[in-house]
DNA sequence: ATTAATACCTCAACCCTTGAGGTATGCAAA
DNA sequence: TTTGCATACCTCAAGGGTTGAGGTATTAAT
C-alpha cells in the first residue's frame, strides 16, 4: 500500500507516460498500472476519474468517445504535445528528488 | 522547483533520514536539505513546522527545547524507534514507486 | 434472473502545503 | 545606536487534491 501523498504526487507521471505510448480508457490504465507495478499500485477509478479530466482541462491530454467492433462506448485518452512536455518535467523534478533521497539515505554516497 | 504533491510526499521520508543520522533543529534541518540536494530543495520554515509537529504528534520524533554555550535557545528533533521503522517502511514505499516509475518510462526495460 | 465485472460519473469530507502574517534574538553596518 | 538582516520559532485562512460513499448503465456468466 502506497501513502496518499506520495500516490497523489506519482498519478500524472504514470498516466502521462503510459499514454505516450498510444491511446488509452480509464479502466484500461488502472488495469495496466497494476499490472507493471506488481499489484503496488491498486488505482480506484473514483480517483482515476478526476485526474483524467484534470489533465485534460490544463491540455495535457484530449479524449473522445469511442467504439470499436462489438465493443462498448469508451472514453479514450491521448496525451498532447503539451502533455509530452510536461512528462519531461516530470521526470526531471522526480529524478532530482530521487538523487536527494538516495543522499539522506545513504549518506556515504555523498562523501567521497 | 518541485511541484507541491511531490514535495508533500518527500518530506518526512527525508526529515526522518536526516534525523535517523542525530538530532537537529527546524532551520538547521531546512539548510542541510537545501545543501544535500544541490538547491533543488528549497524548504520553507512555515512549510517544515507544521510537518515537525505533525511527526511529534504521530510519535516519529521528540523535541526538546536547548540551549547550548554561547549559543541562542533552539528547539531540537530526535528520531523515535517508530520514527526508525516508519522510516524503513517510507524507503519500501518509494523504492516500489521508483521501479514501476522506471517501468512506465522505460518500457523496453519490462520486455526481455 | 441475478450477480459480478466493466465503465463512467459526482459530491462532501478531509488532509496538507502555501502564503501571509506575527514574535523575538543576535549581529553587522551605517 | 539604530537600522537592517538573518536566524528561529509560531499561527491561520485558503486552496488543491485524494478518499469514500454514493449513482448509472452495459456486458457476461451462473
Amino acid at each position: 500500500m502506497i501513502s496518499k501523498n506520495l500516490a497523489a504526487a506519482s498519478t500524472k507521471p504514470i498516466i502521462l507516460a503510459l499514454l505516450s505510448q498510444g491511446e488509452d480508457y480509464g479502466y484500461q490504465i488502472i488495469q495496466k498500472v497494476k499490472t507493471l507495478s506488481g499489484g503496488t499500485l491498486d488505482w480506484s477509478d473514483n480517483m482515476l476519474y478526476p485526474v483524467l479530466r484534470r489533465l485534460e482541462e490544463t491540455g495535457l491530454v484530449v479524449s473522445r468517445w469511442r467504439i470499436s467492433a462489438g465493443e462498448r462506448l469508451r472514453k479514450y485518452y491521448r496525451i498532447t504535445e503539451t502533455g509530452r512536455e510536461e512528462l519531461e518535467a516530470e521526470r526531471r523534478q522526480w529524478s532530482g528528488l530521487i538523487r536527494s533521497l538516495q543522499l539522506v539515505w545513504d549518506p556515504l554516497l555523498g562523501r567521497e
